[in-house]
DNA sequence: CTTGACTCTGTAGTATAGTACGGAGTTTAG
DNA sequence: CTAAACTCCGTACTATACTACAGAGTCAAG
């Protein structure tokens, strides 16, 4: 079972062929031996990286963030905590991210509590508010 | 003030001149009148359409959305609750994404709460949680 | 009238993360 | 032994949102 060819590994792990091929482009995978004919040839340690790549990428972080993560783990000076701060700073990110989004929804919000449910455009609080004050008058046009 | 050339409408908005015809191309802008050099001549109404574009930008809509959303808005049939149900479906999609963030960043938590500042990766729990069970071990390779 | 700044078009490149395809060679089951 | 299935490589294409550039034409100040 420790010797694979690609399309084993794309069913194992659900990654798509083209895709596993493309990781190893951008450096994610090591590369793997070859059978005289060509063909690749992984074990489970491709398995196991593949897995990472996968949760990694369920985790938020981007391939290079990923690439980065992987080579920190194959180098034999890092440390836990080293893998540690990456997590740490991603949290930070990730924090970032949830509150820019929960100032757009609160953004939305506040615009959809003022629409009054009135028929015509002609004072949609929600395009006022989107748009900038005293606007799209189409009044005398050049 | 009212008719301006490219250059000023990129100045006032803060967009660049190029992405201001990228706009145009992607269908966001009304084709603008044509000076007999072929020179674009913007109004007010422009500016309010980019302004419109920035701030949609910042609550999370994409440039389809932004179109779709502009469409509607010069459309004499839409009412004030087309608009608003954009807004909310918006707001689904924002919550979405919050709550997928939450997850990654619990995750995260817990994994960085379980690792005991370990000098080395052997058994460190970061690597442990993100990879699949007992792997990585480099003892019998091909 | 010249020079520099501005604008035009169309095309191409950036980054992210893949996906698809052609044409060739390889493996494997019947 | 043949035919299907698989794999190879390189290139090109998808989507999103820009950004850059070449080469030509236009405008305005001195």
């Amino acid at each position: 079972m420790s010797a694979m060819r690609i399309g084993e590994v794309a069913k194992r792990t659900g990654i798509g062929i083209e895709t596993i091929r493309f990781y190893e482009r951008r450096g994610l995978l090591i590369e793997p031996e070859r059978q005289s004919s060509g063909y690749r040839q992984f074990d489970e340690a491709a398995i196991a990286r593949l897995t990472f790549i996968i949760r990694a990428k369920g985790l938020g972080f981007t391939l290079s963030e990923i690439k980065e993560l992987l080579a920190l783990w194959f180098d034999p000076v890092t440390t836990c905590c080293d893998v540690r701060r990456r997590a740490e700073q991603k949290i930070g990110d990730i924090e970032g991210r949830i509150q820019a989004l929960q100032a757009m929804k609160r953004s939305l919000k506040k615009l959809i509590d003022q629409c009054q449910k009135r028929g015509t455009l002609d004072d949609c609080p929600l395009l006022y508010g989107l748009t900038p004050p005293r606007l799209q008058a189409p009044s005398n046009n050049n």
